[in-house]
DNA sequence: CTTTAAACAGATTAAATTATCTGATTAATT
DNA sequence: AATTAATCAGATAATTTAATCTGTTTAAAG
């Protein structure tokens, strides 16, 4: 079982975080994501494939050819490839999975995990990827030097 | 998709809360738990077993038979519900999938969401069903008002 | 202009999760 | 003793998610 996020997603918040790292004007092939990430090469292509409609990414065909940051790294927040693959919903459903969870008629814990809830939104949207590259090249070096 | 626990974790919250709510001493058979809450009334009737091996709930068989709080409300915390269905990996794996996410190795957000993750750990531990009884009352008179 | 390496598209398979079915056992009530 | 209403056990089905495969298109490099 995941945290919070599907696979899906998961495996897109690595890959676009991934692409934050590499040298400006460099694109990266699936294969070498795959490897550098531990994720079937097909199912990251497919996801990177789906994030490109939605210009998070680019994409280039051909030798050499690859993905991109579809926009500079001071412009793109986590929780744009959230919306993407996993939608919003786990921020608007019950965490105990009752129905019509709200103010009015609130389940046992609505109140604590609202608060919990937001604190996990802005997680995602206080920060862009630019802040995030420190962490980022330092955990994906880890990930390859062991 | 569900938030954070498995379709059965969630069923299984429910269905505790819900038994946390009857009259003591009474039994509330699988069908009326099923209807109350509108979970497939075998599922749930899974559920419930399982967790009567971990004496979580107690059941009865035969007629008028059905399951109830294996102990007191004030003795049941809601971590033990889901410890026992989805267990505990969602407090140990890293938010974005990473493989090792730690304090020597933390993902751009292992900080942030670690804070995150005791807060709703405490949410399922600080409180006890006896606790949540009254809020559980009007949540699920309103699901059944409607 | 041929080779090569890549994205892209669509179909298929595999695995996990969610849900249902069938029958057996159990025990209270009539 | 018979009926009824329940858990319980095991199998199966359906759905969703994850992963793979096959082939086509594209474009750089030799």
């Amino acid at each position: 079982m995941t945290v919070i996020f599907s696979k899906k997603c998961e495996y897109g918040l690595q890959a676009v975080l991934y692409l934050s790292t590499i040298e400006d004007g460099r694109t990266a092939p699936a294969e070498e994501i795959s490897k550098k990430l531990n994720i079937p090469k097909e199912f990251v292509s497919k996801i990177l494939q789906s994030l490109a409609l939605k210009k998070i990414v680019g994409s280039k065909k051909g030798n050499s050819g690859g993905f991109f940051l579809g926009k500079p790294a001071s412009q793109i927040k986590l929780i744009e490839i959230v919306e993407a693959i996993d939608g919003l919903s786990l921020f608007h459903n019950c965490v105990l999975g009752f129905p019509d969870c709200s103010p009015e008629s609130p389940c046992p814990v609505h109140n604590k995990w609202g608060k919990l809830r937001s604190d996990a939104y802005d997680m995602l949207t206080k920060e862009t990827l630019e802040q995030f590259k420190k962490k980022s090249i330092a955990k994906i070096k880890m990930m390859n030097d062991v």
